[in-house]
DNA sequence: CGAACATTCAATCTATCAATTGAATATCGG
DNA sequence: CCGATATTCAATTGATAGATTGAATGTTCG
């Protein structure tokens, strides 16, 4: 006979997955793309065959499931609500762990120092957009924005960006994105560019939620 | 410095709090109302040590708070926000785990036999309730009934179901709801109040979720 | 077919988690 | 203040997770 003590502690299998700092980092990573062990790897700054039991563990909690094409192993995450999952359990970190507030205002401690203007919510882009107000800055790799964009946006990875000012418009306020909430390229790239006198901000999210909630993508 | 990674790890801690079925036992019990530690320890069938410890690795995670009333401590979720976590866990496990799945169908294998009808969604039973075609009725406990339930809900503890007949509707379609989607109260009285020849359905998820979806709940 | 490559498996060691026990602390009622 | 009640703390033991190593598997290419 089933309990529902049997159903929770499956549940808890399932968190359990998330319950490791190098399997979060392997998990935001796949949100961006799908990717080879080599590559999860690199993002999450493991070992192969270190990434490799991770990544088992993560297809056991039915999180990832992998294919094989040609001599590599594609993972890819099972379900987009993973994301919303990830930015849930990011809310209510955020909201309630002390120490978890004090590690973001850290990570944005320049941002703050800079007077960058709050970051803008995907509501307030939405509208924006449909104004034709802003333009989309998504300063991600290359291989990563041709993986998937928002509709319309310029991309210029971060390293590129004094070299690629000119895809720039100059008479319009610029919304730059990038990975996600905790990706450093977008606070990056505000403060340069504010250096530079661009009107610029940051989007709240990355590309990884913004599909998450349904809205348009460009992708291959 | 702070790194991403840091944040990954503290995030981490929160999804390892959840990572057990104990844990995830007490958090249930606690979405229906805040309470003492030998209430919890009892609705999760542990030792008043054993839940006390449980109870503070949850709160070192932020996810629940205490506070002192007497010679009780009385334990309640922090956030809401932690009932969409959970939900959105269980949906997430039950699409992408054959596990899970098997695992609910047998929980609910005595619906499909009986002939149960497909569980009414909130949004069905939203509608419904303001057309004002069907009647609610709450299975649990009085005690919880009391610490808050659905506006307009009858309360006919599931002991007490054939003693209390009196006070259901004969000319309405009943909806049963109790403590979740898991909980096996409302299953019971379906079954039961079909053989009496009622017209009743089954509420797919229960007080906490309505609740946490920010629908509106009658509370002392 | 066999060498090179990408990944997984098996075995090991250390660190952390879960349950239990008994002592310690805080609050209440008399 | 004292004894009863509710809970937490500290210490112990067995179980499980994480990292590392080297061998094993499956795939491509010459």
């Amino acid at each position: 006979m089933t309990s529902q003590q049997d159903l929770l502690d499956t549940l808890a299998l399932v968190a359990r997955a998330l319950g490791n700092g190098h399997r979060l980092a392997l998990l935001e990573r796949l949100a961006q793309s799908s990717a080879a062990v080599e590559t999860l790897a690199s993002a999450a700054d493991l070992s192969i065959g270190n990434a490799s039991q991770h990544l088992q563990q993560l297809r056991r909690a039915g999180l990832v499931t992998a294919s094989r094409s040609g001599k590599q192993m594609i993972y890819r995450l099972t379900d987009e609500r993973i994301v919303n999952l990830l930015g849930l359990l990011r809310q209510v970190a955020e909201t309630n762990l002390a120490e978890m507030e004090r590690l973001v205002s850290q990570l944005f401690a320049e941002d703050d120092a800079s007077g960058a203007l709050e970051a803008v919510s995907s509501r307030e882009l939405l509208a924006a957009l449909e104004r034709g107000e802003v333009a989309l800055l998504d300063v991600r790799p290359a291989d990563e924005y041709q993986a998937g964009h928002l509709p319309g946006a310029i991309n210029i990875p971060l390293k590129q960006l004094e070299a690629m000012l000119g895809d720039l418009p100059r008479d319009k306020e610029i919304v730059a994105y990038c990975r996600g909430p905790y990706c450093a390229l977008s606070h990056e790239a505000v403060q340069r560019l504010r250096q530079l006198g661009y009107r610029v901000r940051r989007f709240e999210d990355g590309f990884p939620e913004w599909k998450a909630a349904g809205l348009p993508v460009s992708q291959p």
